[in-house]
DNA sequence: TCCTCATTTTGTAATCATTACAAATTTATA
DNA sequence: TATAAATTTGTAATGATTACAAAATGAGGA
């Protein structure tokens, strides 16, 4: 489907800065921050308000066209909202998506709550990270 | 064992401040924000200043004696440093626990990814507010 | 085509949690 | 007690996010 199809499903009026938004995110699975979103954007219109990316993020969220990575400094975003988990790189910042077939939860602690969103957030460092830092203390030259 | 020794035994000198914030931790399992933290000592503590509470709180996160809860707007605390789910009321802020007994994942797109932190955090309304809401909506008077 | 009104975007200022930093205080050690 | 190290404090700075009102855009009707 196409991004301007996508946006009317949900009702929104497909502006040219809400396309340029969602396709970004769409072909850019790096779960970008706003100012990732904003840097990358603003070339190709010049004109571009980073309220305007806060304002269409959040429509975008509501309308559940995307979902929002809680992060600890600054909030990041996915297009793909099926359920996944993330891992995010202390050291270089990455966040890199796992799948998560099954979690076991003794639910009677939070019988009867409404859920809306699930969270499955790792920090570490990832494999590219830890290989580079091994270079580094091997090539004592 | 007391709060004193617990902070010895992590080659973390006790200080009046750190004690008490520990021990506030320890005794109210509310996952608080700092500043609910600051606010409930204060009065002990008259002098007590937030950059303390601030800085006190990254020690005890660094040893190990607590754990952080990535929240939306605010980060909050936790003593309770075992594995465990968070669920976060939309409605009230109050943030359940809930056990986790078992996570499905296919480790395979974070293989030789060193993990350091897990977290689980829902979102939603809590039992609660659910019912205060639908005793609202039949209480047409 | 031009006008009008609703929608959307923009730029700036305000907010608010967190951090930086240097001075003041406390604690440990001799 | 004297001295140095560790800790705490208060204030200023930072930086992401939000509020808000003016400017731009765009669809529909005269
Ligand atoms: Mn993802
Ligand atoms: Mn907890
Ligand atoms: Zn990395
Ligand atoms: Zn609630």
């Amino acid at each position: 489907m196409r991004t301007i199809d996508l946006l009317k499903s949900k009702g929104v009026s497909p502006s040219q800065q809400r396309i340029q938004i969602l396709e970004y995110l769409l072909k850019n699975k790096i779960h970008p921050s706003v100012d990732t979103i904003f840097q990358n954007l603003v070339n190709q219109i010049p004109t571009l308000s980073k309220t305007t990316v806060y304002n269409t993020l959040a429509l975008l969220r509501e309308k559940q066209l995307i979902q929002v990575i809680i992060d600890n400094n600054e909030i990041r975003y996915d297009a793909d909202t099926e359920f996944h988990g993330h891992f995010k790189c202390l050291e270089c910042g990455a966040i890199y998506d796992f799948p998560i077939s099954e979690i076991k939860i003794d639910i009677s602690s939070i019988e009867n709550f409404q859920i809306s969103e699930k969270h499955i957030y790792y920090t570490g460092i990832c494999a590219l990270c830890i290989k580079k830092k091994g270079d580094e203390n091997g090539n004592k030259t």
